[in-house]
DNA sequence: TATGAATGAGAATTCATTCAT
DNA sequence: CATGAATGAATTCTCATTCAT
């Protein structure tokens, strides 16, 4: 869990177990909304009807909107890198890694544990938090860049251009939540695998 | 140009060419501010500070906000539209017509007509503006899948989740403006190939 | 101790000697407060973080904030009060006596059992309060003009517009809050020693 | 009630002329609530109810409501300062200055001109315009010691502690605006009068 | 006693929009 | 065309207060 260190930040030490599951309830019904309307689109009480609370009570659990939407997307770039972690973890080759990437975090974005902030509205965010959201989204697609290089290197991957490789298939991750529908016919699982074909492949026939 | 099938909309008839430009300049004005702070979070003074107007002037050249947004979004329809036509046109296989497409697409959102806005916000749109938002967005999706359906006939492309490889190739897409800043050493021609590489090629090595 | 003839004000019966030091403190906390940054923009939260408490707990020792500003004002009263009390029982002149409630007062607010709520926010009692507040309030002028009044007939002091005189001393003390630092090199006697000299013996050279 | 709508303002093309007597206005009107209420018992729809506008409206002559407490205590100095100025300017004895300020000070304060705000409330101010205040608000305060002392000098006043005997004068002043309404039966004059009297001659008798 | 959770009221502020000039 | 003035609605946030524990 990423730890959050601002200024004078202690308040999480005294927060009980409950109070950390109830927050994390919090930041999927903000990232809920905030995918769908955009952050400065969705008001607090747009969160807070969503957990039938009122908007003056989500203050117990977040600071004010700026530091709900910094968790948000704090926690975003948590499970991005787990998924990233967790596929380099793996003894596959470079595409095999990449594959299990793209698998894992689809899987993320369409399961229940899920909706995750995009990393889209980076404007709303106050400049020192988006000063930190902004160096660690960096160097998350940083590691997208190396593992393609190392794509090339162990000749199960071929870029000339691997930063815009990592951001092609970022772009096309990142837009899921933007059509994905809990309710279609299409699971997370049917996606992934879809996605992971589709942008290591390619659509050419070999 | 697109024409807004609105109750009475008898206005444009009565705008000079004159006026025809302006509105342009300030589409792309809108546009812009809407890529770099959501449709939510840009005030029409925003887009007004941009163009060295103050905020009611703006009402000269556009009903309101939500008539700004609809007709930036529908200016992105008739790009994407316009540069699907472009490459329909030509008697290259599927294949090097979405090659294409994707080049077009791209340099569009990266040239200086440019900045288009992006379709990710369509709850800022009110609903009746939605409904035809969402029917042509959805239309210009259905042909990008049956080009990639045709691939699979002329045999240049092979996907069998047509659907869902469209969806992939569109959110690489759309996400450019997310980060391309136009100052940097990556010009559009040059995103435009390698996308359209990485997306038909794939990443795997032949 | 002014008692607290509100309906159904058995409570205080009910409250044990160690309630009420602890009442004492807080009083003295809150008066610190509202000296400070005004009633209303002292939370109940200022007051309860000064006593290492949450505000909810405030609310064993007080009714709400109203009560507890009503008390502060009661209790600066009974102090101006007894100040005047115990001048007046000497048996020095009019003059004498002005010079030692001068001293008492000053010596009072500057003194650590003191930082006493200045009464001049009134607007923010509730109408029974002021009411209340308001009336004691004039008496206490009241006989501070009598005491002027006492002046010039056993000849010791001389006014002609022995209200307003009054009303510029109670103003010179009840604005020594707004500067006095504890922390200082003065201390209240010698505060207390020139106010009382400044204002009874003035400032033309005799 | 101070009506906004002077008719037969003739208004140049420097709209900032008409804009600036209006801020005038609001300013004044924004004083007596403060004086009134305190500054965070006065809501902004408060000063905008005395002037028949909405609180939204007042945003057009004031960034927010630090600017518009900061602007009254500007003011309210300014007026200070100029009173000062006014006295200094005779060629009195120092306690004959000292007399005219007295006078000026009152009467600027109980006129129409006038109800400025106290400067008692300086922790409402955010922390680069308290320090703006507080300086000038110093540097008055020694203004007035220097009177005290040249008063030493040229042997009109006697004081030991010029200093302690300046903050008992300025308490007196300040606190006028506490009491004091313009429907009483003691003008402006009067109360100058008594007050430049009380604290210059003193109450003892000669 | 004391606290955390929750709420409704209200304050500051922004914003889309209209209108007179 | 363009602007300043004005407004009502919505939003963020604070605060006094209550209640269960």
């Amino acid at each position: 869990m990423s730890d959050v260190r601002t200024a004078g930040e202690t308040w999480s030490f005294h927060r009980s177990q409950k109070s950390d599951a109830r927050l994390d309830v919090i930041l999927k019904a903000a990232a809920k909304c905030f995918n769908e309307k955009g952050i400065s689109g969705t008001s607090l009480k747009d969160v807070a009807r969503r957990l039938g609370l009122t908007d003056a009570a989500l203050y117990h659990y977040v600071r004010n909107k700026d530091d709900l939407v910094f968790r948000c997307y704090l926690k975003a770039l948590d499970i991005g890198e787990d998924a990233l972690d967790r596929s380099m973890a793996s003894d596959m080759s470079s595409l095999g890694q990449l594959k299990l990437y793209i698998r894992y975090q689809i899987e993320a974005v369409c399961g229940d544990g899920g909706p995750v902030a995009v990393l889209s509205e980076t404007a709303a965010l106050k400049p020192d938090h988006r000063k930190v959201i902004s160096a660690r989204s960096r160097r998350h697609t940083d590691r997208i860049v190396a593992l393609l290089e190392a794509g090339n290197i162990d000749e199960s991957m071929l870029t000339r251009t691997p930063s815009l490789s990592a951001n092609a298939i970022l772009g096309a991750i990142n837009w899921v939540p933007k059509w994905y529908k809990p309710t279609g016919s299409l699971g997370g699982p049917e996606i992934a695998d879809a996605y992971a074909l589709t942008l290591t492949e390619g659509l050419r026939t070999r």
